[in-house]
DNA sequence: GGGCTCGCTAAGCGACCGCTCACCTTTGCC
DNA sequence: GGCAAAGGTGAGCGGTCGCTTAGCGAGCCC
């Protein structure tokens, strides 16, 4: 907990709960190497090199390569899940926490932009089973931010054509972000975070965010 | 020219330039192949069988398997870039160009899904040389749609507070189309293209798009 | 302190990769 | 008909891939 293990992204202290260590190491190697290369260029030497092991230690903690992005793409997507729950969830009014969950989805974006190629642009590389778990782990983030903004459009916080256009729109947004960030730019995750934010009100019509707040 | 050669997306004749036959047909198996599942997962057998050749007969028409990937890549920008021009260099309002661009830019990238899904998600395989080249269609993309939020924010028309990340945004909304649409899914190329200019003119501060207009 | 388990390595297997080469067929020109 | 150029094939090379196997050393139990 006060180990010096926190990333300045906005990462804290990730993949915390896989063990044991060799494990945690091999999987950390091979979603930097996911990340950089994509999964079908890395080879599985490169992953257990990175992680300061032979080839053939992969293979007692994790069944085969497919098996490391699974559990990368599945730990990832409950993360990206739980944050943009926790967000959406809070007390306030929809414009208030849809501004609040645009913010921190785009912050996990791009702060832990490494996990997040990986987990939104590997999804192909999965294997039908993997695949299919993994699609209702994003049928529910799409739930999630379609609940506010149906919110918004009921109280008529909002002026909405499309509710489902607009909600994908505002999930691409936010995904897309993981593809273009880069950390020594000139943008902070906390900074891309708040213009996406105000973007995003204005996409659903809320000209003045500062209305709803008492 | 009045061959049924066209395909119902949007995608008129494509790749027309690419001369003789045989390699045409190599370019359209590589973008297929490609498209499906990524540069790196597919074989050069696996290309040449889609055309109905061998798996030598590649070589004589490229190089490598990079540069096949080099030209479908080159070929797609200058395509795209070609797409933005024609709509952002328009008469019209800064309003009415952006929505043409944005409807433009999204309905190439939705009916072209499948060239669109290379061009924008590949770039990262391509040796340094061709990935510089690439770079510098892509800032000429950049320059066309922030020239015309430029415009548009000087003559008070759009309300704008970050003229490069509403761009960025623009863009990457337009892009992230290419992962996202599906052919048989429940909306049009057209149909995306209308809510996404809708969209992108709220992002930039236009209420009523129909004030400019007369 | 002998045996057993666990985490790991060195070596390598079979498969498949990008790519090459020797050779064959078709086409057009004189 | 002779013949060169162009476009294609079958076989296969060197290398690398994902993954396996035999064995090694450190720690633990009794």
């Amino acid at each position: 907990m006060s180990t010096a293990e926190e990333t300045a992204g906005g990462e804290a202290q990730p993949w915390g709960e896989v063990t044991p260590d060799a494990a945690r190491r091999l999987l950390l190697a091979a979603v930097e190497a996911f990340a950089e290369r994509g999964y079908h260029a890395t080879t599985t030497r490169d992953i257990a090199g990175r992680a300061g092991m032979s080839p053939a230690a992969l293979y007692i903690h994790y069944k085969t390569k497919e098996e490391l992005l699974h559990r990368i793409s599945r730990i990832g997507h409950e993360k990206a899940l739980e944050v943009l729950r926790t967000a959406s969830r809070a007390e306030g009014s929809p414009t208030e926490r849809l501004a609040g969950a645009v913010s921190s989805f785009v912050r996990w974006h791009a702060g832990g932009r490494t996990t997040a190629r990986v987990v939104q642009y590997e999804l192909d590389s999965l294997g039908p089973e993997a695949r299919a778990e993994i699609r209702e782990l994003r049928r529910q983030v799409d739930a999630e931010v379609r609940g506010i903004i149906e919110e918004g459009a009921r109280s008529g916080e909002f002026d909405i054509v499309d509710v489902h256009g607009t909600t994908l729109a505002v999930l691409s947004l936010c995904i897309d972000v993981a593809r273009w960030f880069k950390v020594d730019g000139p943008r902070t995750p906390e900074e891309v975070g708040a213009l996406y934010a105000d973007l995003v009100l204005r996409m659903v019509g809320v000209t003045d965010p500062g209305a709803t707040r008492k």
